[in-house]
RNA sequence: CGCGGGGUGGAGCAGUUCGGUAGCUCGUCGGGCUCAUAACCCGAAGGUCCCAGGUUCAAAUCCUGGCCCCGCAA
């Protein structure tokens, strides 16, 4: 019973996005997963304690070798990678710059999976950029299959596949896009062995880059139209999450001389609704069971949020809780938060 | 030991400073009103107050230790 050798792959890559196509990859017929990639244990979460990447848990998980250079630049560690005698290189948001030396080493092409469609969104938060964009009823992105080149995200494309943002949150599209990412670098994989692959070059005039996200870009701009919003704070969701502080009217008790009151929310996606606002946007709006919010055109009705120092809760919840007290009607505004 | 918030019927909260009858807004169940209702009225069930130990005549409340959740920071 001799087996038909395997291909030897290594695997490079950390968050969940990296971990979910890794998974996928372990069971391929015509490969065995030499080594797996990934950045090193970071400090992190309450306590500073090490936290060890999802693609490495998986890797553990499964038995592969799991290597954690905190780079790739060292003729020791292209030396050591090159005595894995790797078939297939494979990536999926490592985070390391992989130089050209490592890029020589497999014996065929490397492949990214690279979650947008290529030459649109380069870059470090592909998906949530596209999503926050493209708020448009049938806005549309993709996968792309491409060969790593030492400039980041601008190798030849093997292969794409387009999705709708139809609207799902960054966290909802990036796991989609893992698996199909997934199978299309299978399908590429295949055709490489067959020697059947054109790699298409990018339109470097079509080229556009995603940035990462930043801190104050978590923070909801009610000034938007609703869809926008909406889009924004699916972008925002899970990671890094979007935030609103709202200031609520004093209580109406001529007795209580309580202050108006300030919370500091979590948000998760709502709804827009259709029906125009007509106030200042980021005016609170309490209704029966619930709470909307004034953007540039209609109203956003809040359904999930997170007070500051507790757990997820409907809205409806924090109503009863925390103002109970509250007679429906204008109860309170957006404020920025000071930066 | 990075900083901080929190754990109270099924949900969200008040009560803890200064120990003394388990409270509020909802939900659930039953009944009533109504052409009807997610509305309104009446009633009921449902709690080891996170866990363990300590102090006390008496602990949700004070002391000690532990577990869990969340935010910030990285």
């Amino acid at each position: 019973m001799a087996e038909p050798r395997k291909y030897r792959l290594i695997f490079m890559g950390t968050p969940d996005f990296g971990a979910r196509v890794l998974r996928r990859v372990a069971r391929c017929s015509f490969c065995e997963v030499a080594a797996v990639y990934t950045r090193p244990d970071r400090p992190s979460g309450r306590g500073h304690r090490l936290v060890p990447s999802s693609v490495k848990e998986l890797a553990n998980y499964c038995g592969f070798p799991v290597f954690q250079p905190s780079s790739l630049a060292s003729p020791d560690e292209q030396l050591h990678f090159a005595t894995l005698r790797p078939d297939f290189l494979l990536v999926a948001s490592y985070g390391l710059i992989l130089p050209a030396a490592i890029l020589a080493i497999p014996r065929f092409p490397p492949l990214n999976v690279h979650a947008s469609l290529l030459p649109r969104y380069r870059g470090a938060a592909p998906v949530q950029r596209a999503i926050m964009e493209n708020w448009q009823p049938d806005a549309r992105t993709g996968v792309s299959i491409m060969r790593v080149d030492v400039k980041l995200d601008a190798g030849p494309v093997y292969a794409a596949q387009s999705v709708p943002i139809a609207g799902r949150t960054a966290g909802e599209l990036l796991d989609l896009l893992a698996d199909e990412g997934a199978s299309l670098l299978l399908r590429v994989m295949r055709k490489m062995l067959a020697g059947d692959v054109a790699p298409v070059p990018q339109d470097e005039t079509l080229v556009t880059y995603a940035a990462k996200l930043f801190k104050h870009e978590s923070v909801v701009d009610w000034n938007r139209p609703a869809a926008a919003v909406h889009a924004h704070i699916r972008a925002m969701t899970p990671k890094p999450g979007a935030r609103a502080v709202f200031r609520f009217c004093a209580q109406d008790r001529a007795d209580s001389a309580s202050p108006e009151q300030e919370y500091s929310f979590r948000l998760f996606p709502g709804n827009p609704l259709a029906s125009p606002a007509e106030q200042t946007p980021g005016t609170l709006r309490h209704v029966k069971e619930g709470l909307l919010v004034a953007c540039a055109d209609c109203w956003y009705e809040l359904l999930q949020v997170r007070p500051h120092g507790a757990s997820t809760m409907h809205v409806r919840d924090f109503v009863n809780g925390r103002l109970r007290d509250q007679p429906p009607g204008f109860c309170g505004s957006a404020v920025r938060p000071l930066a």
